[in-house]
DNA sequence: TACAGTGTTCGACAGTCATCGACCATATCA
DNA sequence: TGATATGGTCGATGACTGTCGAACACTGTA
């Protein structure tokens, strides 16, 4: 593990608060990441790859409050960081909700 | 129905957007109002009965959240407006959700 | 070393929203 | 009619946060 990857603050769900779940989850931006991520296997998408209508500061601000919230883990391979949905962790914590947001239809 | 009661604006839950759910559901005083509502019987509660850390002004305000996001069904009986929980109708939009917010044991 | 690519941090800014006091509306009762 | 109780509306305010540009840090490669 890099330097870098490992001084990444992560959260275990376990220990996430439901407001902060929720705060994580009420912004279509951080929607839209954890669909993406969804869609496709662990580790295989980096943070630049995601089509978000906002800028590379925005979008790393918002992967450290998905992170913060347990819903995301984080991992350096050379200079991309790969990202993984902590699907069975957070279902664990909070049942059914992950399934609520995957399953929205609508983008915003 | 009274005039009061006629003039309430109510959302069917089947038309409330994901966004629009979880705007509601993330605010800790509304959550306290949903878990106070789910411990009694329907239409046993005005909303002046709830013990919440704000003025009228401000609880009035919530309650139209929650109507507006389909959680909250109002009836005027006399001076008292007396409130139900939409859960089976909610439940069938966004099952699960629910669940989560009233089984969280945090007050906040 | 130099450079290009990826991502973070910082300061600033703007929009949103929870909150409040004051005032108003309605219903019940003396 | 007045008095009281319940609840809503209005305008203002403060805090939070999503957003951005600019500067910085790290990795891999030429």
């Amino acid at each position: 593990m890099s330097a870098r990857t490992r001084s990444l603050t992560h959260t275990d769900p376990a220990e996430v608060s439901l407001q902060d779940a929720l705060d994580a989850v009420s912004d279509p931006v951080r929607r839209t990441i954890l669909r993406e991520l969804a869609a496709g296997p662990d580790w295989a998408r980096a943070c630049g790859t995601f089509d978000l209508p906002v800028t590379k500061a925005t979008r790393s601000h918002h992967f450290a409050v998905l992170r913060a919230a347990g819903l995301v883990e984080q991992r350096d391979e050379g200079p991309r960081r790969l990202n993984r949905l902590r699907r069975p962790e957070f279902d664990q914590r909070f049942p059914g909700l992950l399934d609520l947001i995957l399953a929205d239809p609508t983008a915003d």
